[in-house]
DNA sequence: CTGTTAGCGCCTTCAA
DNA sequence: TTGAAGGCGCTAACAG
């Protein structure tokens, strides 16, 4: 691949006018930049960015780390980040997890190595030694997370209001006459996942109906785990116990719980109501529309990353912390619509 | 962030000896690669690609480009290809070309000034000049085409048998007792689309139905333009001309029809059978669970992915394209299922 | 306005 | 086994 020098040659000027022309930085003649210029189509020249961001040490990219990129609101969270990022001329490099500490720590290793000048990252949801943050930000590379939150560390965050928007959903189930709501969670060792369940549990107490820890299902992050742990709540033995609705905090719990559904063959929303966080990629498992929490996935990214290039670029700095909290939205379908048959009298307070 | 210069002051030796224990070509006595091991801790010191990369002209990283990340089915090829290109060291640069030409120029440019070792391309849907990738081919980028495969351009390319996986689908709604099926497609300038219709026709003359033109509805690949055409098509006045069935040739076509349908109150299967390529992310749209032909996304992305490193690595070195073709599986649920109500009498030949 | 040049951090001969 | 040094392609002074 041609590199500047050939450039320079064919147009009959230094490297220099070359890269003045380039970079446009230094006013160049109208003949030679035209010369140059026409030398660079002629030649395909592209400059080489390696070369570039050893010299400025400015490489001019951002990482993401997501746990799947199969999970569809991470996708939208990465679309709203290069949105942001291209606007000022960065590029993303997006890379997962799979949830485990061990793969975070290489991709925050390998993000270091490309010296990416800035990361964006959900953190892993296995349980991660603090030092793997710690690390990087000494480096001095900025962080913003996002989704998840890391407890103790100062560090940007961007995320949606957690336990208004679970208590948004648990609130909408009580309205349509539910009264034993099972909330299913994943790991409480997220505090994302904590501030989920304490607005369930908010929504109940307000509601006056005491939460009932037999009725907190918390597990892990995969679907078949979950399902396993639901048929045995969902068995003929326990059906006088059985919940009157379902609410799950993340979307692969909700898968979890729709297939556990689905295999015991109990309808959705005639024999139990259902609603979830998050939107999810599925069409071979309800029959009715989901009621869903839906954050909105594009703008986290978009102003994470906004936050994240303010840092880098030095526009943002202050010390504290920035932390930005949105709202999410209810999608009422058919999943949670109170059925006239199996309907109980409304709440008082409703 | 530490250079290797500051590694081998801390550890008391010359770069050359922390550049051998880091790179392990040469070896090095234990003691000194044990200082140098310290101090790279020590300085929490990670080699520097950009530095590295250029001295080597070897980046080990792929680009990837694809039309929207946010359609389930590009997360899945990514994945394949970041699990192969990780096995061999290689990173990944995902990007998203929105279908648009002069994007997919832009980013062909980007990934070439990034010095990627070759690209992972699903070619954009619009129109594009040949002249855009014959260009990077002189370059000597090694390059393969996943999902879309250009014509008329010698390129290594991976994709699903899509004349036999259309067919499979069609006939398998005529095995339901449907007679007149419509057809969606994508934009026919895309050979894959235009080869799912040629499958699709297959099957109907197979069964002795001689396709009807007003029953190819092709259009571009936006949901909300599709809807719009399919409301037409199903609006009262048409009635009697209606399809008893519609099989859509990719999942955006898919999301148009389905949402028209619902618009329209048409239900699935009891109005129109129904069945697609690929699966949705939707669960607002539907009542039955969908017939899906599947392709097989996360091996086209790994098998891609192996063809472009063997390229790379001088492995494989055939001057003829290589080409590969993978077998779809159709997933039959509730949309296509044959109702007794409107169950006409099975094909001699099915 | 144009050309010259020093180095960014690293790897890799080559010599010791 | 270890060290010294050139140079990858580029940008940014600086000199002319």
């Amino acid at each position: 691949m041609p590199s500047i020098k050939k450039v320079a040659e064919l147009a009959g000027v230094s490297v220099g006018t070359v890269s003045h022309v380039i970079t446009g930085s230094v006013n160049v003649s109208e003949p030679l930049r035209l010369k140059v210029q026409a030398a660079i189509r002629e030649l395909n020249y592209h400059p080489n960015h390696v070369a570039r961001s050893l010299k400025t040490s400015k490489t001019r990219t951002l990482g993401i780390i997501v746990p799947d990129l199969t999970i569809s609101f991470y996708p939208q969270i990465i679309r709203g980040a290069e949105t942001a990022a291209r606007k000022k001329g960065y590029s993303l490099i997006a890379v997962n997890s799979d949830d485990e500490g061990e793969r975070q720590r290489e991709l925050l290793s390998l993000l270091r190595s490309q010296r990416v000048e800035g990361i964006l990252l959900v953190i892993a949801a296995a349980p991660i030694p603090l030092s793997q943050l710690t690390r990087i930000l000494d480096d001095d590379i900025p962080v913003v997370c996002l989704d998840r939150i890391p407890e103790r560390i100062p560090v940007d965050s961007v995320c949606v209001e957690d336990a208004e928007a679970a208590e948004m959903g648990v609130t909408h189930l009580l309205s349509q006459g539910a009264r034993r709501i099972a909330i299913v969670t994943g790991p409480l060792n997220l505090k994302n996942e904590r501030r989920r369940l304490q607005g369930c549990t908010q929504a109940l107490r307000k509601a006056g109906i005491p939460p009932d820890p037999e009725l907190i299902w918390s597990a892990n992050l995969r679907p078949e785990d979950i399902a396993n742990d639901c048929r045995r709540h969902f068995s003929p033995d326990a059906r006088n116990l059985r919940p009157d609705a379902i609410f799950c905090t993340n979307g692969q719990s909700a898968l979890g719980v729709l297939r556990a559904l689905r295999d015991c063959k109990i309808r959705t929303p005639e024999d139990i109501a259902f609603a979830t966080f998050d939107e999810l990629t599925v069409d071979d498992l309800f029959s009715p529309a989901l009621t869903t929490v839906v954050q909105p996935a594009f703008e986290i990214g978009y102003r994470a990353t906004e936050i994240l290039l303010d840092r880098i670029e030095g526009i943002a700095t202050q010390a504290e912390s920035i932390t930005v909290r949105l709202p999410a939205s209810l999608r009422i379908r058919a999943s949670s619509k109170r059925l006239e048959a199996n309907a109980k009298p409304p709440l008082p307070s409703a």
